[in-house]
DNA sequence: CGCTGCTTTGACAACGCTCAAAGATAGTGG
DNA sequence: CCACTATCTTTGAGCGTTGTCAAAGCAGCG
């Protein structure tokens, strides 16, 4: 486990969603990490191993999933630049975190940072926002599979994928998960998903160029089939 | 706001869910409390609401909400004897909580509590610790919800209200939400939440005495509808 | 260049939703 | 205390969306 501080220099923005959160700030807690490179398709924790560490993603993307006894499996959220993930003082791992690409990561003694944040009250009140943070985008995601049909179901799924892209040009997004990771994210079959996308693209929502990108054409249009009104 | 702190000698034992939390501690911020008396059908909070407080269930029951602009609505989770709802250090409530049954709660001053967490380490280890147990249990529901036929979810539902149940004979179990409550926590309309039952019935795995009242007959086959096999 | 794995499309069946109506229960007023 | 009413629950019939199964298309890689 090399460290790197000085990579931490390049540490992106911590992207909330939390409508009280700046954007803007860089999260306190880059001083204190290592950094790490992974490669992609690979564990980088499974669900029930011994939480050591808590990780923030510099760069790649991240899934978090757990596999039930008959071998479905449900993919609770994705981690992207900015986020972080794997946080449990204690304790296990309650999901699996694999890597989709190659991934840049700082990662986070456990102990380490339960003594930080007894210290520090900002590393604290970093650490809590992170939680609740997470809580957030869980009920919200939630909510969106809950009781949504598919179509409402992707097109939620790729407005929030535009909404955490870093890029400059929005409109013009990475997918770098599977379309069998989708359909696991969303609650749906991978040819479900597939139908959904072939049918936004012919109502000219969205274009895709190839397996991982899409390009939002009509913004509008893709969030009014995400939200549906009255 | 009335506080009657000798009450709080009957507050229940958190109940937690985790593997690693005893079942039977009495929470420490119990001593710090106000109690309060709610009736059955009572907004606590709405979603957006200043989160000006933060709430422990004595007694009753609430539900945790959120109602989309076209009217659907999805119920987080079900806060019971022992659960602790509404945390938020700042910022906003992110859900409805409204009582089900008439409720006893204890209730929190947010600004208080952060200091009392600033001085005291163990009241910050509890909230941290209510805090990831709201997550876990989120992100057991999501994979509930995400891809598992009607028999399964409301199977599941049963058995979670089974094992949080803190009578004795834990095969008699109290169901204090509507069909509608358990539709909208599970994502099935009400409608398939009573075939479901009423097949469950007919498999002599269940009783169904009253509405609000549900015996097991057959612990093992109902946890085989839940969980599928293979 | 051919293999392997992922994606896309199609046909069909099934599960759950919608609409509708009857049945049960609790709350209210006579 | 009972009848009435409003609400919630249960059951039924038909339809639509999504899952299943199958096969073709496509891209990356040795």
């Amino acid at each position: 486990m090399e460290a790197h501080l000085t990579e931490l220099q390049h540490f992106l923005p911590t992207s909330y969603y939390l409508p009280t959160r700046a954007t803007d700030n860089r999260s306190p807690l880059t001083a204190f990490g290592t950094v790490l490179h992974y490669p992609h398709h690979k564990t980088i924790f499974a669900k029930g191993d011994e939480a050591s560490f808590f990780f923030g993603v510099i760069n790649g993307a991240i899934r978090l999933s757990t596999t039930a006894a008959n071998g479905d499996r449900t993919i609770a959220g994705f981690a992207l630049p900015g986020d972080f993930f794997g946080i449990q003082w204690l304790g296990q791992h309650t999901l699996t975190a694999e890597t989709i690409d190659d991934a840049t990561l700082v990662c986070f003694g456990s102990k380490r940072l339960a003594r930080l944040s007894d210290e520090n009250k900002v590393i604290r009140a970093e650490l809590f926002s992170i939680l609740r943070h997470s809580l957030w985008a869980t009920q919200n995601h939630l909510a969106n599979v809950s009781r949504h049909c598919a179509q409402e179901r992707v097109a939620t799924f790729l407005v929030e994928l535009m909404d955490r892209s870093k890029k400059v040009n929005r409109r013009d997004v990475d997918v770098p998960m599977s379309r069998q990771d989708i359909g696991d994210y969303v609650g749906l079959t991978i040819e479900t998903v597939c139908r959904v996308l072939t049918e936004l693209r012919q109502k000219k929502i969205i274009d895709i160029p190839n397996r991982r990108e899409i390009v939002i054409r009509n913004e509008p249009a893709l969030r009014a089939v995400a939200q549906p009104e009255s």
